[in-house]
DNA sequence: CCAGTCACG
DNA sequence: ACGTACGTGACTGGT
């Protein structure tokens, strides 16, 4: 039996939602379309998000239904459906058709009962089950098998109510919820409950009770007051409401599960619809996909020979990759294409010709998605990629951070080119990847390489119309170049070395293995949080501090709070610590050192949202120093010549002086200008006390603040930091901005431009888009809002650093070195350097990242150096 | 494939 | 009243 994935929505609930979400629409004929609308796109959110294999929209039949005749004045009082409504039902219902899915209605039955009842047939069945509406009373109906998506306030988010959910969110069963209802009653629908019951109250005694029959079993146990009064009053009012409550999972239907299958939309209906209602943005969508594609399907050459007439000047050039680690993967070919004209190049046919090499290396202009990863493959090959002078990867990155992933299809659509097919259509994903037969290989690969050409201008005006075109032409771009050197170059990692550390770990983690098993008095899984849970909080009964979606939390700050109460505590804390280095970075460090003993990282460019740079496969920034023993890894880091050794610079308090420069906050700015240690002077003025007074917790508690200002601030957030009261946390911050109210004011202006605009910038220009500060959600927002603040300082800084990046590799060639420049981690850079240059080093380095830009304070950069990375401290 | 945990700035 | 610090990546266990 295969498993089904069924979607049953309740087609009144959905129409009345988008109809009260959307403004009034009107196509030009005076139709209105803002219910179909928001229909509409909930259902191309359904296909494409959840891709059901079967699908309903239930109906409510008529007025009256079996629950008037029980109840009389079932759903009175509720306003007429407008006529702007109704007039849209049968557009709604017309479209249902075009898209192929299941429609039903049963005379009187409300959609809830045929939804109640197939989503059981479904359960039983094993299938899962996906139920949408807009009104929370299905959410009954939820069970393992079946999840209870409402749309929230908007049309497009949803909350999904599991039975997990339900219990978070009101302590309850999903069928609990009807005897809430039954309690409390439900205004919308009319049915009355038990007056002065409440939603606080139903909960608190279905908690006692459990439901409403045991309830008024029970009812003469309890102890006189008005609530006991008025539920005896109404015993026969709560038992009705809670049957009206109660969705039928027997209904007499006549549809059946497999009359639910889905098997995708008449296109060409749908579309005519979406004409007639002048659904332009769904219809552009649509339209480019389908006809672009067929309308210039596009000839690509395979060629087995290159020739001149082909390398002409600007071309774009796409290099495929057999997976993204193109450190170690093989090329399987080469696209190219001057507009006209596109090829694909096998590899092997590329790898003979040495016209196409030395175009490669010549000064041809060339245009590129992801040049980074083209420059490092290629070199691979002996063949020197050079004059990139467009990159779609990064030119999408900077005119959006939110953008996902390295796949050209996504980001050729976002500038109207429809017509490249994705990664994962091509080659399949999972086990089921594959390479293609070379001819559709072929075309796929020349049609990325005519849509990197075709998109170019579009995508070049778009930045200089939003003047970000500098930071993109004159720092992403040169910065890919840099990076791409770095990683090819590597940095060396002596293997005995972990190998050795590693041994020593296997010992000591065995020995604590053994310690924490005698104290436990059982063998268990030391790494699985949920079996630990059981051994700390249910065997030995130490008191659960906080708990998580799953379980108990074991984290390393609630073990800490327990770590007087057990001596198992220290064993395990120990033990997570010399696992985590065993793991990640012993064993997994060994398995990515290469034949030329190196390590060869991918820095992601074009991923972060503040501008950062990422590291992966192996992340070489994250490398421990905080803890002694993880620091010892970067012993294994060493030059790669003899004679030469590591070098070490990193900014210091970036984002502190960036916030200074920002805010212009003049107490901050003298700060810095005085050169006196920042956390110690922000003690000094917070706590109103002289220089020597200042004793490490006040300097701790001071750097605590500090670094919340930087995140975008709360009370709660330092308090947990720095584990003191909330109230305590809030005398702090409140200080903290009477002495710098220039802060505090640029915090606030932050949030109100992003509010106005939409969006955050950094110095040099650089964007963030924050949809989420016009959310209703308080958490959703506020979280916005914090990132207003923090996106600026931390995008700035990786601003700052990138640019002495390229400043800095100007500097080394101008000056004829042969030091280079390995690694980056966000605020400091670590080269490779000969002895003999490190002199001259320790004056430009400090020099040129110092002043790769002007603020209103200066910029401090400490450096060092060594035979290791561990002594380049 | 997700959640929890922990390494870094 | 809401429930949180900002930005990442790798590994493990468990579905």
């Amino acid at each position: 039996m295969t498993k089904e994935k069924i979607v049953l929505i309740d087609g009144n609930s959905l129409a009345y939602r988008a109809f009260f979400a959307l403004p009034q629409l009107t196509n030009d004929q005076g139709v209105f379309t803002n219910a179909t609308y928001g229909f509409t796109m909930m259902l191309e959110r359904i296909v494409t998000d959840i891709k059901p294999t079967k699908m309903l929209v239930a109906f409510d039949a008529g007025k009256t239904t079996f629950r008037h005749e029980a109840y009389e004045a079932y759903k009175g009082g509720r306003d007429k459906t407008p006529s702007e409504l109704s007039e849209q039902f049968p557009y709604i219902r017309k479209l249902i058709d075009a898209y192929q899915i299941a429609q039903y209605e049963l005379p009187n039955y409300e959609a809830d009962d045929i939804i109640g009842t197939l989503a059981r047939q479904a359960e039983a069945h094993g299938d899962e089950v996906i139920i949408i509406s807009g009104d929370k009373d299905l959410t009954q109906l939820a069970s393992e098998h079946i999840t209870v998506q409402i749309t929230r306030k908007g049309i497009t988010d949803i909350d999904a109510y599991t039975p997990a959910f339900i219990e978070e969110k009101y302590g309850l069963t999903p069928l609990q919820i009807i005897d809430m209802k039954g309690l409390m009653g439900d205004k919308s629908d009319n049915i009355p409950g038990v007056p002065g019951i409440g939603e606080k109250t139903a909960i608190k005694l279905l908690k006692e009770y459990g439901s409403v029959e045991n309830l008024y079993e029970h009812i003469d146990d309890m102890k006189p007051s008005k609530m006991k009064e008025k539920l005896i009053d109404n015993r026969e009012q709560a038992f009705m409401s809670k049957e009206l409550a109660t969705i039928l999972v027997e209904a007499p239907i006549t549809i059946t599960l497999d009359d639910l299958a889905y098997e995708g939309e008449d296109s060409e209906a749908v579309t005519a619809i979406y004409d007639e209602l002048q659904f332009k943005t769904l219809l552009a969508k649509r339209d480019t996909t389908t006809t672009v594609v067929e309308a210039e399907a596009l000839d690509v050459q395979c060629v087995d020979e290159v020739t001149t007439q082909m390398l002409t000047s600007p071309m774009a050039l796409h290099v495929e990759l057999e997976n993204e680690r193109y450190h170690n993967c093989a090329i399987l070919g080469l696209g190219l294409s001057d507009g006209e004209n596109s090829y694909y190049i096998p590899f092997e046919v590329a790898q003979k010709s040495t016209l196409l090499a030395d175009w490669l290396a010549g000064d041809s202009v060339k245009y590129v998605s992801d040049s980074k990863a083209a420059r490092a493959a290629l070199l691979r090959f002996d063949l020197p990629l050079n004059h990139v002078a467009f990159d779609l990867l990064l030119a999408a990155y900077i005119d959006d951070p939110a953008r996902s992933g390295v796949d050209v299809a996504p980001l050729a659509e976002d500038y109207g080119y429809y017509g490249v097919q994705t990664t994962e259509a091509i080659y399949g994903k999972g086990a089921k990847w594959q390479v293609p037969e070379q001819s559709v290989l072929a075309q796929h690969v020349g049609r990325i390489a005519h849509a990197i050409y075709s998109v170019q201008p579009k995508v070049e005006a778009a930045l200089k119309d939003k003047e970000q075109f500098t930071l993109y032409n004159e720092l992403e771009l040169p910065l890919a170049a840099i990076l791409s050197a770095m990683e090819s170059e590597g940095i060396m990692v002596n293997a005995t070395t972990l190998e050795q550390m590693g041994e020593q770990l296997t010992t000591k983690l065995h020995a604590l293995e053994q310690e924490i098993y005698q104290l436990a008095g059982s063998e268990f899984n030391i790494n699985s949080p949920k079996q630990l849970g059981v051994i700390l909080f249910e065997k030995l009964g130490l008191p659960p501090v906080k708990k998580t979606k799953t379980g108990y939390s074991t984290a390393a700050d609630v073990l800490e709070k327990l770590r007087p109460q057990h001596e198992i505590i220290d064993y395990i804390l120990q033990y997570r610590q010399l696992g985590k280095l065993q793991s990640t970075y012993i064993e997994g460090l060994l398995k990515e050192i290469g034949e030329d003993h190196k390590v060869h990282t991918r820095f992601q460019q074009a991923l972060t949202a503040t501008g950062r740079l990422s590291s992966t496969d192996p992340n070489l920034q994250n490398i421990p120093i905080r803890l002694e023993e993880g620091r010892k890894i970067r012993q294994a880091f060493v030059a790669s010549e003899k004679d030469w050794v590591l070098f070490a610079a990193d900014y210091s308090q970036i984002e502190l002086r960036v916030l200074a420069h920002m805010s212009g906050d003049e107490n901050l700015v003298s700060a810095f200008k005085e050169g006196m240690d920042i956390h110690t002077r922000t003690a000094m003025d917070v706590f109103h006390v002289g220089r020597d007074a200042v004793d490490g917790n006040m300097r701790r508690a001071a750097k605590a603040v500090n670094f919340g200002i930087v995140y975008g601030i709360s009370d709660y957030g330092l308090s947990q930091n720095l584990d003191i009261p909330r109230k305590e946390a809030k005398n702090f911050i409140d200080k903290y901005f009477e002495v710098f109210p220039g802060v505090k004011q640029y915090m606030e202006d932050s949030v109100a431009i992003a509010k106005k605009d939409g969006y955050v910038s950094t110095l040099l220009n650089r964007r963030r888009y924050l949809p989420d500060l016009a959310s209703s959600n308080f958490n959703v927002r506020s979280f916005a809002e914090r990132t207003a603040m923090n996106t600026p300082i931390q995008g700035s800084a990786a601003d700052i650093i990138k640019k002495a990046m390229i400043d800095m590799n100007a500097r080394l060639q101008q000056e004829g070195l042969r030091t280079r420049l390995l690694l980056q981690v966000h605020d400091e850079l670590i080269f490779e350097a000969p002895q003999d240059e490190i002199e001259r080093l320790t004056k430009i380095v400090p020099e040129v990242m110092e002043n790769t830009v002007q603020l209103n304070v200066p910029l401090k950069v400490d450096y060092s150096y060594g035979k290791t990375w561990y002594d380049a401290k």
